[in-house]
DNA sequence: AATCCGGGGTT
DNA sequence: AACCCAGGATT
């Protein structure tokens, strides 16, 4: 054993008594919100998962629905919550719980640990917490209390530190409240001994048993590798756009326009997985670049139609690996004879196939219907073009 | 052991 | 702008 942490469970246990927050699945800890719970929190804040926990679950409210759900609203019920790999991975593993396990999750470490999306972490946080099962669950939190406690410089990016902390707390593990326990040091990592800024030593429950606070070293630790900096995009958002003219039965008006956008479903694999995009063009095209581009396509397409170019400024949008840096076009199509939008649908489709991209389905919507189509906050630049 | 995978809050 | 978050899967 590296370091004994039997003396710190009397302590995060009564703490954790009086000040743990009030969360719905602490509430009511069923298995099923247990894990929807521990997934979404992947990588995620508390405040961040809480609405979507609630949206989730009324939804779905057990096993078998998330089981059978469809994978449109499934990601609509995600978007925003990024990583979308957890929600497929959430659903896989239904399936196989559906099928293997008679519709319940397993009730052991090893067995949780071979479903898709669980990893140490997380069956360690079902078994402790749902089973009683005297396992640790290690999180960032849990890695920074503990290397601050023992006053220990490991660097906590490496998979090495994390796993022998999971044995040396494995070890420890208070027998008549595991879950308790794993949740005090998660807590007390999010509100006392906190990733950002300075710690609140002062209402640490265990500052008197903790080396960092005894050297005054606490902003020293934990160590960790520098992340490697992000790798910058450019692309091209185009909006495609097409009025169409619909006859109203009203007195007081005999038609009114309606316009169609294109979106285009990405992916199944990569970034924003199976999410809905803006088609886009790798690197900053100009207003004539487009223009040529497509008058090139029509030709091709033997199709004849206006098309009007508009600027629609840059954006950008931050991820955590990578940035994307956007310049926007409206692209919008006229008919000049009695062409339907089918056929333009066509030519963009193709026009899209052409340009070697991979074969994505596409889709022409009104403004409204995107609340339909999970499209990823990184195109908000672009999407309050949209118009009804 | 590295790299990929989101989005938003803090500092 | 940099850092981090109730991590896991893939290479």
């Amino acid at each position: 054993m590296q370091y004994d942490y039997s003396n710190i469970i009397e302590y995060l246990l009564h703490w954790f008594d009086y000040n743990a927050r009030i969360l719905r699945w602490r509430l009511e800890p069923k298995a099923y919100y247990i894990w929807i719970s521990e997934i979404m929190l992947q990588q995620t804040r508390v405040e961040a998962v809480k609405g979507y926990f609630d949206r989730f679950v009324e939804e779905l409210p057990d096993i078998k629905a998330l089981a059978e759900c469809e994978e449109e609203k499934l990601l609509k019920l995600w978007e925003g919550l990024g990583y979308y790999n957890r929600v497929r991975n959430l659903q896989k593993a239904a399936k196989i719980i559906m099928s293997d396990y008679q519709g319940r999750l397993p009730n052991s470490y090893e067995e949780l640990l071979k479903l898709p999306g669980i990893g140490s972490y997380t069956a360690g946080a079902i078994a402790s917490n749902v089973y009683k099962i005297p396992v640790p669950s290690v999180d960032g939190n849990v890695l920074r209390v503990a290397k601050r406690i023992a006053g220990s410089f490991d660097d906590i990016t490496k998979a090495s530190v994390k796993k022998q902390l999971e044995n040396d707390l494995r070890e420890i593990m208070p027998k008549d409240r595991p879950g308790d326990f794993n949740q005090s040091l998660m807590e007390l990592g999010a509100v006392i001994c906190i990733p950002n800024g300075k710690p609140l030593c002062e209402q640490c429950p265990v500052s008197h048993l903790c080396k960092a606070h005894q050297q005054g070293i606490e902003m020293k630790i934990p160590v960790k590798t520098p992340k490697k900096s992000r790798k910058i995009e450019h692309k091209t958002i185009l909006l495609f756009e097409y009025e169409e003219r619909e006859e109203l039965t009203n007195k007081k008006q005999t038609h009114r326009m309606l316009s169609y956008y294109l979106i285009q479903k990405r992916n199944k694999k990569g970034l924003l997985a199976g999410l809905w995009q803006l088609p886009s063009l790798e690197g900053k095209k100009t207003a004539l670049e487009i223009e040529e581009y497509i008058s090139k396509m029509m030709q091709e397409q033997q199709l004849d139609f206006g098309i009007l170019v508009e600027p629609l400024g840059e954006g950008k949008h931050i991820f955590s690996h990578i940035e994307w840096h956007m310049k926007g076009y409206r692209i919008k199509l006229t008919s000049k004879d009695d062409s339907s939008i089918v056929e333009i649908k066509d030519m963009i489709n193709q026009f899209l196939l052409a340009e070697n991209q991979e074969s994505k389905e596409v889709k022409w919507i009104h403004a409204k219907e995107l609340e339909d189509y999970a499209l990823p906050s990184a195109f908000d630049t672009y999407r309050g073009y949209l118009m009804e």
